[in-house]
DNA sequence: AAGACGAAAGTGGTTGA
DNA sequence: TCAACAACTTTCGTCTT
C-alpha cells in the first residue's frame, strides 16, 4: 500500500484520513486519492442472532462488480438423469432451458450495466466502495426485477445515487445526470422507487458533506471553508436546515464565508457549482443572517473595503 | 453594465383526509 | 385518490455598486 502524504492532483498536504470508508481525500481539491485500503465497517446490519448467521461468512471475498460474484448456479447435470422416468426426464430440460434463458438474460444485462456503471462513476470520481455498493444495489434491483419497464441506465444512475448518498459522499442529481445522460427527475423517480422496494434507509444528505467539494470548485481557500462548516453547524443548532434543500443551505454557507474573508463569489458561480439557483441561496442567505447574527462580520468587510 | 434583491407564478413531490 | 402545502425554480423588474 502507497502512504500518501501529499495530493499529487494539487500538491496540497491538507489531506482528510477517513478509516471507515478507508479512503483519503484532499480537502483542497477534494480528489479521492486512496481508495484500496481495508474497509473496516461491516456492510451488513445484524438484527438478531439468525440473522447474523446468514450474514456472517468466511472465504474468498465477493465483490459485486462481476456480473455473477464469482458464482454461479446450475441446474443439476446430466450425470444425475439415471433413475428418472421421461416425464422427469423432460421436466429437467424444460426446467435447464428456463435456467439458462433467465440467468443468461440476467448476466448479459449486468454485464452491460456494470459497465455502464464503470463509465460513470470513474466520470464522478467515486471511490471504488461506492462503485461496489452500488453494484450491490443494481443486482438486487435487476434480480427483484425492478428494471423492467425502466430503462437500465436510470436504474444504474439511482443506484449509483443510492450509493453516494449512503457512503456520505454526496453527488448532487445534476451531475449524476450529466454524467449519465438522463433526465435529472427520471434519475430521482427510479432512485425512490428502487430504494422503497428493497427496504434500504437512506438518511437525509447532511450539507457539510457538500462544502469540500463545492469549495474547491470555486477555488475557495481552506479558511473559508472551515467558516463555512463553522455557519453550517450553527444553522443546525438553530433548524434552519430541517425541510430544506442540502445544497442551497452548504451554498449559502460558502456564500457568506467567503464573504467574510475576502474571497468573494457572486451568487450566480456558486448557485452554478451547488446546482441551485440565485434565489434559493438569497433565501438562505438571508436566513442566515438574520439568525446567526452575521451583520456584524459583513459589516466590518464592507468598513474594510471603503479604507 | 453586472450583480444583488424581491415578487409572482409555475413545477414536482409529500402529506393527510 | 385528491387537494392542500412547502420547497425550489423560472422569470422579470428594480435597486445598488
Amino acid at each position: 500500500m502507497t502512504y500518501v502524504k501529499k495530493c499529487p492532483e494539487c500538491g496540497s498536504i491538507n489531506l482528510f484520513f477517513n478509516r471507515e470508508k478507508g479512503e483519503i481525500i484532499c480537502k483542497d481539491c477534494g480528489l479521492v486519492i486512496e481508495d484500496k485500503m481495508v474497509d473496516f465497517t461491516q456492510e451488513w446490519r445484524e438484527f438478531d442472532s439468525e440473522d447474523g448467521e446468514r450474514k456472517r461468512r468466511t472465504g474468498a471475498p465477493m465483490t459485486y462488480t462481476q456480473f455473477d460474484q464469482g458464482m454461479g448456479t446450475d441446474v443439476g447435470r446430466k450425470s444425475e438423469l439415471y433413475g428418472l422416468g421421461s416425464k422427469d426426464r423432460s421436466k429437467f430440460f424444460r426446467l435447464r432451458k428456463w435456467q439458462y434463458r433467465i440467468s443468461t438474460a440476467i448476466e448479459r444485462n449486468l454485464k452491460l450495466a456494470l459497465a455502464e456503471m464503470k463509465r460513470v462513476a470513474s466520470y464522478l470520481k467515486l471511490p471504488k466502495s461506492v462503485e461496489e455498493e452500488s453494484a450491490r444495489i443494481y443486482t438486487l434491483a435487476v434480480q427483484k426485477g425492478l428494471v423492467r419497464g425502466r430503462s437500465m441506465e436510470s436504474v444504474v444512475a439511482g443506484a449509483l445515487y443510492a450509493a453516494c448518498r449512503r457512503h456520505e459522499v454526496p453527488r448532487t442529481l445534476d451531475e449524476l445526470s450529466e454524467a449519465s445522460g438522463i433526465e435529472k427527475k427520471e434519475i430521482g423517480r427510479t432512485y425512490r422507487f428502487v430504494t422503497r422496494e428493497l427496504g434500504i434507509t437512506i438518511l437525509p444528505s447532511n450539507p457539510a458533506d457538500y462544502i469540500a467539494r463545492f469549495a474547491s470548485s470555486l477555488k475557495l481557500s481552506a479558511d473559508t471553508q472551515t467558516k463555512a462548516i463553522e455557519i453550517l453547524d450553527k444553522a443546525q443548532r438553530a433548524e434552519l436546515t430541517s425541510g430544506r434543500g442540502p445544497t442551497g443551505i452548504a451554498a449559502a454557507s460558502l456564500y457568506v464565508s467567503a464573504l467574510v474573508h475576502g474571497e468573494k463569489r457572486t451568487q450566480r458561480e456558486v448557485a452554478d457549482v451547488a446546482g441551485v439557483t440565485e434565489v434559493t441561496i438569497r433565501n438562505r442567505y438571508k436566513e442566515l443572517l438574520e439568525k446567526l447574527d452575521l451583520e456584524k462580520d459583513i459589516k466590518k468587510v464592507k468598513k474594510r473595503k471603503k479604507k
